[in-house]
DNA sequence: CGTGTAAGGAATTCTGACACG
DNA sequence: CGTGTAAGGAATTCTGACACG
């Protein structure tokens, strides 16, 4: 629940294909990975590859540039959402040990008495 | 349910990756297509793209081939697999028909009498 | 600031074929 | 039958830079 894992996220996709599924060029794309907003991974031929969330991510770049808004907000925009999902994914954390605790007891280690 | 429509599905691996993820060389890979066993996309300069979900039946291919099964075979075998698949589909869209006359009834077309 | 482009090189992929077994 | 390999070409991707604005 906490992490897909899954082929979300797996950087496998070369650029030239990303140019095709979200419309943007491969120059805009090298750019926003300048500008912080994209992580591609690389291949030992220093390809790039990118995940089916940096697609994802790039078409919600692509949005904000066309209204306006400069990679630099959106930058800022995005460390913030980070930081605000890992602050939900200690809560979370926390909340488990706590339920480790209490919640969901296991019989095994009551003392015989 | 009956159908992902998400990024397992989606061709958009080279064949270097697919060598990379399966640990099979490229010659292995495109036998295997030739053997009508795997049916990636081309892209517009004639390059194979490969999905998630062919990586996984490469996978399985490969450890059929260590097991001595030929192409054939393998071929035979996902052929009749695919044909139970179908069965089952259209088995279910059979009962969904049957449920949308009767289960699951909606109310806006009563006669008024 | 964001993007286009020409430049030259390096890595990737493609096809058809010969080879071994 | 399944796979390796050398061959030559075509398409892809990379980087650094100049340009416009």
């Amino acid at each position: 629940m906490t992490g897909d894992s899954s082929y979300k996220d797996k950087k496998v996709i070369t650029i030239g294909t990303v140019c095709e599924l979200t419309g943007l060029s491969e120059r805009q794309i090298r750019y926003y990975e300048e500008r912080q907003l994209i992580f591609p991974e690389r291949s030992k031929g220093k390809n790039r590859k990118y995940s089916f969330n940096d697609i994802e991510t790039l078409m919600k770049i692509a949005n904000l540039i066309e209204d306006g808004v400069q990679t630099y907000e959106i930058r800022q925009e995005m460390k913030r959402e980070k930081q605000d999902a890992e602050r939900a994914a200690r809560e979370e954390m926390r909340q488990g040990q706590i339920n480790a605790r209490f919640g969901i007891q296991n019989n095994t280690h009551r003392y015989k008495r």
